[in-house]
DNA sequence: TTGCTTGCAAATGATTTGCACTGCT
DNA sequence: AGCAGTGCAAATCATTTGCAAGCAA
């Protein structure tokens, strides 16, 4: 997808949630296309410097909110922000338990149905609707090994 | 496995960690024992009143450093608590997107192990080495439906 | 003008820690 | 005696929020 759509998507779905598309929302909305893996809230503001921290966690309150940004939790430390599956692509995540690096990961298609039907067979035994699934694969990454 | 049988595992196992079985580790493991769920702390507090909050997350920091217990986080608020799968069985997550509540489940062994297999190869694609892996099932429970 | 957004500084709240005391070993 | 564990209260730190100023509709 190309920068203009992605900005064009986001901005029809940020109206849908009857919010406005400002310049602080874009810019954060540009870092988070521009990384290639989730971004903490630091790594957001040291790359583009312009940012207020407190305004960077109200934009990504919102675009959490519209669902056009996921907000990963992995400890006690800081949060990742990625731009949602919608925006990209349906994705899992690798998790280093040595540095807390997070890098995207996507699956061969035939592996998530599999996972899928098996997913909505164990929630419907226990009385849920299950709506998404979400797979952190912890391991060591190559510099940590 | 027995309430006797779990001690003197957790027993054995914190020996090795050279840490102390105390009366306060081996309640905190007694309301997890209990439990069909994972805990927050205030739930693990009010399950019993004897244990002081600082204590208790002690206690907590230590077993799961000793890879006795496991540390759910899921959001902002209260992390959830659990004994480690050695001492139970590898399950994973139905999270309720509502209320917050979490909920075991297990999956078949066969699709178990065809995750597996892709796990470690989307892994190694990217360089890191996999050792485990936590699956969310978010959806709304009966509850919350 | 009316209301949403922003940035600063201050508040919040789950978790951690300093310290003095208790209890094993 | 010496060291680990405990409980209270205070500290920490990611995140949220109050408020005054800026900006858009």
């Amino acid at each position: 997808m190309s920068a203009d759509d992605l900005h064009h998507s986001v901005g029809a779905r940020l109206r849908e949630a009857e919010q406005q598309y400002t310049a602080n929302r874009r810019a954060v909305v540009a870092v988070l296309a521009a990384a290639r893996t989730p971004l903490t809230l630091p790594e957001i503001l040291r790359a583009d410097r312009s940012l207020a921290q407190s305004s960077a966690y109200r934009s990504l309150a919102v675009l959490v909110d519209a669902g056009v940004v996921h907000r990963l939790v992995h400890g006690n430390d800081y949060a990742h922000y990625e731009l949602a599956e919608q925006l990209t692509q349906h994705h899992h995540h690798l998790v280093c338990d040595g540095c807390g690096t997070v890098v995207d990961v996507t699956l061969p298609t035939r592996v998530e149905s599999a996972m899928d039907r098996s997913f909505e067979q164990a929630a419907s035994r226990h009385g849920f609707t299950a709506s998404r699934h979400s797979i952190d694969i912890h391991g060591l990454c190559t510099e940590c090994r």
